[in-house]
DNA sequence: TGACAAGCGGGATGAGCGTCCCGGATATTA
DNA sequence: TAATATCCGGGACGCTCATCCCGCTTGTCA
């Protein structure tokens, strides 16, 4: 590849990149082609498709979160990975709107994509689940898909504004509920 | 008006009810006039533009539930009142597509929209928030954009399907989470 | 029943967007 | 430096959709 397509497209993707964490997916191609400072046909070239840009850009934002939840299951009890893992994935949303919508399935597959690329978001975060539901650190009444909605609430919250307060408010609000038992919660 | 707009601007409500319900506030204008029987014409002339669909759509569903907010709060006590509207919220929402993305802001503002017809759906919500915390049977430190998100993320576990065990799994959850006491949740 | 205002259908219009294409420019290699 | 494969810019194209408009139809009332 020749040096400067090369640049051109890390000018392309480090403009998509700020523009769906500020904007969300939404973003026209032809905006992000402006910001980055080359014309429409560059963006085109280098992601043939808008969804193939999703993808550069998503995966590279899941990659650590990947991480995070292997050395977090590595280093903590299992209820502790599962609600670090929990906050961690509420705070990297609320930083980047495109990333939030990608979880809540906005227009984009992320979880399909992340496993084409060999990421198994959804059996990861389902071990953490069933590690500390096992250990007893989360009521037994509960499954992935009820906790992703859970997850999408407090990113909800973040519309926008940057409030870590508030953030952590839900997060507990959740946590709390999450760690009730069924039978004492009555 | 002529009887046979009246009964046109009738046949196009109910079909852009029935839209919205089932596919959200995205289905084109000329896909609810196809459905209803009537050129895209019409349903120009009845709602000049696609946002006053959506209030007389959205405002017929707020009604009923502001109705039901006041005959909780002055039959119940004010824990099981506030409870009672959020589950109720959630069921609605889940059952209507448009309403929940109504809810959640999402190219539309319900809340404005409702105000201007006199229904000041926020300071409801936010009077039965502060009575249920008041009475104890809600956490004193959360705010009713905390609620309002947590809500959000209850209608989210219902995205298409319906299944209401898993909204109340959900619901649940959140309220163990909302009743709980700051210092006894450490 | 006849005249006319009110209403109707659906094509026209224009905006926004993703994708494709091509004439010109540029990096690369010998 | 000359030749060539590669890449660039941005306009063209096609699509979707909301809104507007006009020639024709139909309900209404004297």
């Amino acid at each position: 590849m020749r040096a400067d397509a090369q640049r051109n497209r890390e000018k392309v993707l480090q403009a998509a990149s700020a523009a769906f964490a500020a904007e969300g997916l939404g973003v026209p191609v032809q905006e992000i082609a402006r910001r980055a400072g080359v014309g429409t046909g560059t963006v085109s070239r280098h992601f043939p498709t808008k969804e193939s840009l999703f993808e550069a850009v998503v995966l590279s934002r899941v990659e650590p979160l990947i991480d995070r939840a292997r050395s977090l299951t590595a280093t903590r009890d299992a209820g502790d990975a599962f609600f670090e893992f929990f906050a961690h994935m509420v705070d990297q949303g609320a930083l980047d709107r495109g990333l939030a919508e990608a979880f809540a399935g906005a227009g984009f597959d992320m979880e399909g994509a992340a496993l084409k690329a060999g990421y198994d978001v959804g059996a990861t975060f389902r071990e953490l689940l069933t590690r500390a539901q096992q250990a007893g650190a989360v009521r037994p009444d509960v499954d992935i898909t009820d906790v992703k909605a859970l997850m999408f609430g407090c990113l909800t919250r973040e519309r926008g504004q940057a409030e870590p307060a508030a953030r952590d408010r839900v997060v507990t609000v959740v946590r709390d509920g999450l760690r009730a038992h069924p039978a004492q919660a009555i």
